[in-house]
DNA sequence: TATCTTTGTGAGCGAATACTCACTTACTTT
DNA sequence: AAAGTAAGTGAGTATTCGCTCACAAAGATA
């Protein structure tokens, strides 16, 4: 599971490739071009394209997952919440190009690994939201009206859809800015009142 | 803007292709070999692969807004709002291959008149889904707690969700009565207490 | 009957794709 | 100093891509 220079490397110029020409445009030759090296130089650093796509997964997997891990403990839950979307917002606005790990989606065709790696990117998210939602839930902060699993969708639903606009708009407008907006209305929506 | 039987019955293999092996299996040899027929035949009734596209594309919007057009008026904004989803769910249900139309994502990267295209998809969908949040809202039907922007990005993100999970789980799922619980809980959510 | 139009075919073209291989070069280890 | 290793190169491979073209069969039109 470890990683050398070069391959983070690659891992981070194949993001950019993907966010800003999409799946079509991370071809061997695009990602050495990007790299200012020659194609049969990437496969010192991994065996196949498939290889990169994968550690690309399994990197934005754990980097998720150690940044929600790492959110301040022993706060209320509308903090809680309120924390790790702006970290994720923080996040995405700094690194722009890892929105791949939102719009996955798009590769989901590759092969049979990059739709697992996939569903565990998506396992990763729901793992530190839904204990989130469910905890707000039983201190009566967080509506009860409907299932847990209800309002967690709708919370990732709606966070996922401002991520897309973002980039339907080629990153333009303020995340952070509008995630807070996001935030509030979703908060003013579920919490009880 | 008229379509031969021919162009509509690749429209609907090229859809069959996309809802199955996403962009890259869409070929000009596996939509022959859906068809039936050899690749160059194919140049008879389309001019490139990106006019199927974007004739797949065009159909789509315009089937959308034909349905959404054709709703039961003079009701009110709750049962507007669920005859609009069901219809959805409806649709997608017997047509599984026409996800496309939720997903063209995954088409973003081909060309700008694509993306274009899709713009235009995402426009329609707007066009019915704004109006009725923004009457309900007026009504007092709706909560007013958040603007009707946001109360629309909501409910679009989460049918979006709604119909990938759909698509990640393989259609395998019920998507008319998920749809239903989904309808429900939003209703829940975004009604005037 | 003769001709035109429509819709199919198969062969093949140029470009792009992922990937391989023999090779250099530079640094580390012995 | 000698040998091994890590990391680059350029040329080349087989395959696939979208697409073109000369041609054929069949039905409509003159």
């Amino acid at each position: 599971m470890e990683i050398t220079l070069r391959q983070l490397e690659l891992i981070e110029a194949a993001s950019k490739i993907l966010t800003k020409s999409g799946t079509s445009g991370l071809t061997i030759k695009n990602l050495a071009r990007e790299m200012n090296f020659s194609e049969s130089a990437i496969y010192r650093h991994f065996s196949s394209k498939e290889d990169i796509i994968l550690a690309m997964m399994d990197y934005l997997a754990e980097n998720i997952d150690e940044r929600l891990t790492n959110l301040p403990k022993n706060t209320n839950p509308e903090e809680k919440f309120r924390a790790m979307f702006e970290e994720q917002f923080n996040f995405f606005s700094k690194n722009g190009h890892y929105v791949v790990a939102v719009f996955s989606d798009g590769l989901m065709d590759e092969s049979l690994k990059i739709n697992e790696a996939i569903m565990k990117l998506l396992a990763v998210k729901m793992k530190h939201l839904f204990p989130l939602i469910a905890d707000g839930q039983e201190k009566n902060v967080f509506t009860k009206a409907i299932s847990t699993e209800e309002l967690v969708y709708v919370v990732m639903g709606t966070f996922k859809l401002q991520m897309y606009k973002w980039r339907l708009f080629n990153f333009e407008f303020d995340l952070k800015e509008s995630g807070n907006k996001m935030i509030d209305s979703l908060l003013t929506l579920i919490k009880t009142k």
